[in-house]
RNA sequence: GUCCCCAUCGUCUAGCCGGCCCAGGACAACGGCCUUUCACGCCGUCGACAGGGGUUCAAAUCCCCUUGGGGACGCCA
């Protein structure tokens, strides 16, 4: 048998990290088998629902490379579809028409919290044999003994008391139907075959089966993976800083890295960390899913993507970076340009950001240059400065300019000298990036040129 | 309040159909090596089976209770 799978937000915002690792896995164990992953739109609370989060999800869906199959499905264009299948439970005798208002049922609900019990509707329709009516809505008929039972593919077999279950309306007096009746509709319609989905919908789910038997369909298999944490293991929140995918995105994260690490947060294959895309398809198979809520580690995730940063080929890197350089306030740096940056500093970032960011000092002019005050006071005093003015007059007029002969140069002066490279290579280092770091001085002198070089030394000579 | 779920290092986790585990890996932290800085890399250290009862020759692994977390109780999704 081939799976159907399916990954159904609502667009009432962006796309957040639990949303992702749900889509994550949805996609993983359609993949692996070659099997279909569908996209659907739950729209239906139309006060809250907005087009630019729907476009946003499926913009970060493509960042992140979780390719879907056809169109996305749209529930508020389906309100037909779901009163047929509205329509069959009253007329079989599973459903029935309401009257009680949203006051009338908060106060039962009042009531009966009093009175330590669950909160819920009582049935007082239940049997009234109501006809279709201004602002009534229509409940299905919930058994009033035995129990629901599935098997989670994560948590294991679940079992509740159908008495547990209230008459839940599943059409609106607005004639929109509700969620758990669109989602039954939907998943036999689509031909979902699993549901992978937040752990905040296992409530939800002995309620779905309720209305598969009434409609007398065979549910999916379920699965549900536990909430992302916060840091502080506390309940992810705004508090929290950046959540949504597009906020890494403009971190500078690569989208693999995120899908790595969050197929990793609740999701094992022994003690493997990093997986191409293709072994995150080959290995995921539904099985191995962690039942206990994970924490989410911003500083694992950027653990994660320098290491994919390192392995990725430079003119992809250069080509990713570029626009991080040009928000940085550089434009029309050449490619090649990028690319001999990239090599020089990508082991030192974690991020896209980040390396651009490195790459400031080696973009100004030398004027610009900023000076870190403690290792320019430390570095740039006399000696240095005379250090410097000794080296400028062999930049001056050296033959090649590049890095293995800057190299050599160096260490020839060293020796001619009596000087350590201890001694002279701080000042230098200060003179050409501003502070104490970077990379090797003769790949730095390199990529400036031997203008831009003396430029800085005559600067910090000065 | 009622119902449901969860519980291995600070964090992600391996192990969980019992013995190979005085619990392995990764991130972080700390120390060292390498080194002309910063990184990378390498080596090492610290560090966990929530507590209590069972079952068993043997339990992180099975059962029960406690505690602690989380979720759900909408004409939201």
């Amino acid at each position: 048998m081939s799976i159907v799978t399916r990954f159904a937000p609502s667009p009432t915002g962006h796309l957040h990290i639990g949303g992702a690792r749900t889509a994550i896995f949805c996609w993983l164990l359609a993949r692996h088998v070659n099997g279909r992953f569908y996209l659907r739109i739950e729209d239906t609370d139309t006060l809250r629902s907005k087009q630019e989060y729907t476009d946003s999800i499926l913009a970060s869906m493509r960042w992140l490379g979780l390719d879907w199959d056809g169109e996305p499905v749209y529930q508020t264009k389906r309100a037909q579809l779901y009163n047929s299948y509205v329509d069959k439970l009253l007329v079989s005798g599973h459903a029935y028409w309401c009257s009680c208002t949203p006051e009338e049922v908060e106060a039962m609900r009042e009531k009966a919290r009093q009175n330590g019990e669950k909160p819920r509707y009582n049935g007082q329709c239940r049997e009234r044999g109501l006809e279709a009516g201004q602002g009534r809505c229509v409940r299905l008929k919930t058994p009033l003994s035995g129990k629901v039972v599935f098997d989670d593919l994560i948590k294991g077999r679940i079992a509740v008391e159908a008495a547990e279950l209230d008459d839940m309306v599943i059409r609106r007096a607005d004639g929109m139907p509700t969620y758990n009746l669109a989602v039954v509709a939907d998943d036999h319609e689509m031909g979902v075959t699993h549901v992978l989905r937040g752990d905040d919908h296992v409530s939800n789910t002995p309620r779905q089966i309720v209305i598969y038997e009434a409609l007398g369909l065979d549910a999916p298999r379920f699965g549900h993976m536990p909430m992302i944490l916060g840091p502080d293991r506390q309940k992810l929140s705004k508090r929290h800083g950046a959540r949504a995918v597009i906020d890494y995105e403009s971190d500078g994260l690569l989208p693999h890295a995120l899908v790595n690490y969050l197929a990793r947060l609740g999701w094992s294959h022994g003690d493997q960390e990093l997986f191409s895309r293709e072994e995150l398809i080959r290995y995921f198979d539904g099985a191995n899913l962690n039942p206990a809520a994970a924490a989410f580690d911003p500083v694992k995730l950027e653990w994660c993507n320098a290491q994919f940063m390192r392995t990725l080929p430079i003119e992809e890197l250069a080509a990713l970076v570029a626009p991080f350089v040009r928000e940085s306030g550089f434009d029309n740096i050449p490619v090649e340009r990028l690319g001999a940056l990239c090599v020089m500093f990508r082991e030192r970032a974690n991020t896209l950001r980040a390396l651009a960011v490195s790459f400031r000092p080696l973009l100004v002019p030398a004027g610009e240059l900023v000076y870190n005050e403690k290792d320019a006071a430390k570095h740039l005093t006399d000696a240095g400065k005379r250090h410097l003015r000794a080296l400028a007059k062999i930049f001056e007029v050296c033959g090649s300019f590049a890095a293995n002969d800057l190299e050599k140069m160096l260490n020839t002066f060293v020796d001619h000298s009596s000087l350590s490279f201890r001694e002279v290579a701080p000042s230098l280092r200060t003179a050409l990036m501003g502070f104490m770091g970077g990379t090797h001085l003769s790949e730095i002198m390199a990529f400036l040129g031997r203008e831009e070089t003396l430029a800085r030394l005559a600067r910090a000579a000065s």
